[in-house]
DNA sequence: CGAACTTTTGACAAGCATCAACACGTGTGG
DNA sequence: CCACACGTGTTGATGCTTGTCAAAAGTTCG
């Protein structure tokens, strides 16, 4: 049920068996509260089960960068397994359902399987390239080109996640939450997406975004997918 | 001599052995040019021996995000060993002399060794976190900030890297370079630059940087230096 | 029904980009 | 050895993209 989304490496049955005996903590957390924060030293890492969550850092001015969004499925906050202390935070995007494992048993396991090991690298390498996609996306686009891009990646993840219905995707974000994630004003990122409205990419409701044109949407956000490093689809279990 | 850097994590002799026993090839790469393109299959990644290097990825318009620098000891383009090509480029800063490692034996030691997977785990981490902290950066700080904390990293490496003698630090790029790791554009990366000198923070000259008033420069850049994780100073072999 | 968010609108300001030109140093070839 | 091209740094004029501030309209929910 719940490990569906390491389907991108090829693991053993002894292997899936290691992973599914870990111990965990199921846990529902509020939209908006915290699951992690910053400086914290941290002794399990979440898997999201139900609903959205990000990750995100404050400047010292108080303002916020979203450095990346999860969906069901992801490992949050893997990288705090072997670092000292969190150098981030993690919130619920929306009312989430999370299970908890310990770091301890997760090194356990990645000790004693090596495809394990590697397969959490692996998640480790995707993430960093996600990162510099959005570092690109930040450093080097246009309003527009941010916002179309931000919201071409989280259709294509969705679509790979299998929680959405093709033209219709979950839309968990606030348009605040856009503008600290592509490094705009909420102010500008409200006339932008006016703007793709009007120009018929497309079109949003409380908690639902339509995406009328996608090969457009992609040329509006210069989206290439590879950096997502998804693989062939997850094998029909 | 080329493993030094490795002492974030604990290592035992058996580990050190396998990893200096790796096969590689010692290259010489001049400035500028390219030791990944982006889309190559990689078969070896390579270890920094002297000069620098940077890792960036063209947007769609031709502008041009650099993502990271790296300074020797670095093991440059780890994330290649897994992924099924490179989603970026990197090149050369300097000159610069690699020992290019094939990825085969770099899986091969991890799977034998669990701790040397758990290193470059780590270092893959420590990876992630300085691009999070670089989105930060591009995504809501301003020039001056974004200057100051780019100066302040390469500073902090180098001092961890000992290749460095304190108010002097080398400093490879240009200006058009600076101005494509924040995000900025050169014209006005050479106005920031000639403000921080009139207020007396840092003095360049060809190859090399000055910093005058370290704490001064580090409020500048709103510079916290827990991102780079950097444990106790290297043990004194 | 009222409080708290979120989205929307307008007027205005500013940071940074753009374009173009020039200065300076370096290496190269005639 | 000089002329020259080339890369890099510097300067000025101008203006667009985006930010700021403020307030109103719409939405959700207890």
């Amino acid at each position: 049920m719940l490990n569906k989304f390491r389907r991108q490496s090829r693991l053993g049955a002894a292997e899936c068996d290691a992973i599914l005996a870990m111990p965990y903590r199921l846990a529902n957390v509020d939209r908006g509260a915290y699951l992690v924060h910053e400086g914290d030293k941290i002794e399990s890492c979440c898997l999201l089960l139900t609903g959205f969550a990000y990750r995100s850092k404050l400047a010292g001015s108080g303002a916020r960068q979203i450095l990346s969004i999860h969906l069901p499925g992801d490992l949050v906050d893997l990288q705090n397994s072997l670092l000292e202390e969190a150098d981030h935070d993690v919130q619920a995007l929306t009312d989430v359902r999370v299970a908890l494992i310990p770091h301890q048993a997760v090194l356990d396991v990645s000790e004693a399987y090596p495809d394990v090991a590697c397969a959490l690298w692996r998640d480790t390498l995707v993430d960093g390239s996600i990162f510099r996609e959005w570092l690109l996306n930040v450093g080097q686009r246009n309003a527009r080109q941010r916002i179309a891009h931000l919201l071409c990646e989280l259709a294509l993840r969705q679509e790979a996640a299998g929680i959405c219905e093709r033209p219709y995707y979950q839309w968990p974000m606030t348009q605040e939450q856009i503008a600290d994630a592509t490094g705009l004003t909420a102010v500008h990122v409200n006339r932008t997406l006016q703007q793709m409205r009007a120009d018929g990419l497309i079109s949003m409701t409380k908690g639902s975004m339509q995406i009328h044109d996608m090969p457009a949407l992609r040329r509006a956000g210069d989206f290439a997918e590879g950096y997502l490093h998804q693989r062939a689809r997850p094998l029909p279990a």
